[in-house]
DNA sequence: CGGCGTGACACTAGTGTCACGCCGGTGCTCTAGT
């Protein structure tokens, strides 16, 4: 049968996307597969599909809990009630329930950590699957070498004979591309790679002499034009002290970082993307999974510590293809704060020394947490190197590792502070050439920042604050 | 590295200055003890 019927009698639909189809083909052949594809295109049904072809269970491996939930609910809400995130949700009985009916699971979701325990490895290495997925596929670089080290061990648990591996993801450079290939232990990939170039957002830019001006033009800005809007700021603080300010303002809005409990991220989420709030101010702790069409705005209070930070939040603008704008805020001095955050988490040679000192007097490394000399993160991401190899290696691997952020905050900055075309400069940072400008392109080649930004309709203000209204006022000053 | 809050102190009754210390992002899992 085509693949095109198979679309319609599975899903009802009587065409692909772009590269849908391509990658679906690879993995029908058995070809491992990476697809790097814009957000809204349709990255899972490259899996679905072939799950339901070979008729076998396709194991996920998904970055957080929240998006591992969203997609069974979702798969359960469309009929297929085969789906199961294997984490720490599941209790002890429900986890060995679910073990021993693997089998009968069609979409089997999982996390890293999950992942590489040897007794849940063992049985899924058991089990006849279609397909392993790698959904946000950059996590592996982008959290594998310095955060959650258990990204790195995937490829080394699957056993050899396996079936093709499907990585997905929105962006990626050429370097993100070598660690996916090589953690995973590719086997000469196919790779489908769509242009990272979003036309329909326009990148502006505006720089300040001091934080007061800039506090200010973001008020009046987000006082005076329309949402739905994402502010990225550096600190979990700020984050909340923007938010009280608008707040004040009489916007509709909520602060959001990994400070908060599970339960109000999630509602705090789930309100903006229904449209009851029109601004999230938040730290990078927002927006991986968050499905919502038509954000129009992003606004960078203080930048990103890397391009690629800046690409997967900008992208979260416009995926209903409508227009959409982002504005990166700069302050002289911005770019030292995120030098200090991409280096801070790393261990430091005294700790990778004590680590050393420890092991060789036949103490467990992992009473240094205890002992206060390292935080949980930390320890495990230095425990993961410290197996690998001596301490004098593990010493120019960090030292590496902190050279290429601060690099990596540089070549933020340039952008920040060239007077080159923004979009031209984004493209290019991912090996990719432009082929054309939109017309209203960026900061540097003009944009007319009214024909984009609809003057604030002030009618919510007036109706009477409703039910979650005042939930997001016990959330964000913690009253009752 | 830099911003910000705090407290001590000075010079004169409330405000100004300055030194000092603190803080700064991302998530998973498991377990002991409440």
């Amino acid at each position: 049968m085509q693949l095109e019927q198979l679309l319609q009698t599975h899903f009802g639909y009587p065409s692909f996307r772009p590269g849908q189809k391509e990658v679906i083909g690879q993995l029908l052949d058995g070809r491992d597969t990476v697809a790097l594809l814009p957000t809204g295109m349709g990255k899972s049904l490259c899996y679905q599909l072939p799950g339901y072809i070979f008729n076998k269970p396709v194991l996920i491996i998904s970055p957080l809990l929240s998006l591992m939930q969203d997609q069974v609910d979702q798969m359960k809400q469309f009929g297929e009630k085969r789906a199961v995130a294997i984490n720490s949700f599941l209790n002890r009985n429900e986890k060995k329930l679910v073990l021993d009916t693997l089998h009968r699971y069609r979409f089997i979701f999982i996390s890293p950590e999950m992942l590489v325990q040897p007794q849940i490895i063992q049985r899924l290495n058991r089990l006849d699957l279609a397909l392993i997925v790698v959904d946000e596929a950059h996590c592996i670089s982008q959290w594998g070498f310095d955060f959650r080290p258990d990204y790195l061990k995937i490829g080394e648990v699957l056993k050899e004979d396996r079936p093709p591996i499907l990585a997905l993801s929105a962006t990626a450079t050429e370097k993100v591309l070598e660690d996916i290939r090589r953690f995973l232990k590719m086997r000469d990939p196919f790779e489908y790679i769509h242009s990272v170039d979003r036309p329909n957002i326009r990148f502006g830019k505006k720089v300040f002499q001091t934080r007061e001006e800039k506090m200010e033009w973001l008020l009046d800005h987000v006082t005076q034009t329309e949402g739905p809007g994402i502010i990225y700021t550096r600190s979990r603080k700020r984050t909340d002290e923007i938010a009280a300010q608008l707040l004040q303002l009489g916007i509709s809005v909520s602060s959001y970082h990994g400070g908060k409990e599970a339960e109000d991220r999630q509602f705090i989420q789930q309100q903006f993307i229904e449209g009851a709030l029109d601004w999230i101010v938040a730290t990078n702790a927002f927006g991986m999974g968050v499905h919502k069409e038509n954000v129009r705005q992003i606004i960078h209070d203080t930048m990103p510590s890397n391009v690629a930070d800046y690409m997967q939040e900008v992208g979260r603008a416009g995926r209903d293809g409508k227009d959409a704008i982002a504005i990166l805020l700069y302050s002289e001095g911005d770019e030292e704060v995120a030098r200090f955050i991409a280096g801070e988490d790393l261990p430091s040679e005294t700790q990778m020394e004590l680590y050393e000192e420890y092991r060789n007097r036949k103490v467990d490394p992992k009473e240094m947490i205890q002992d206060g000399f390292i935080s949980e993160t930390t320890f495990r991401v230095l425990h993961y190197w410290m197996g690998l190899y001596p301490l004098e290696e593990v010493k120019s691997i960090f030292r590496k590792m902190m050279n290429e952020k601060y690099r990596s905050v540089d070549e933020m900055l340039r952008i920040v502070k060239s007077d080159r075309c923004i979009r031209e400069q984004l493209v290019e940072y991912f090996g990719q050439t432009l082929k054309d400008k939109p017309e209203h392109c960026c900061e540097h080649c003009g944009i007319d920042y009214q024909q984009f930004l609809l003057p604030r309709q002030d009618t919510k203000a007036a109706t009477a604050p409703s039910t979650w209204q005042m939930r997001l006022r016990q959330i964000l000053l913690g009253t009752d």
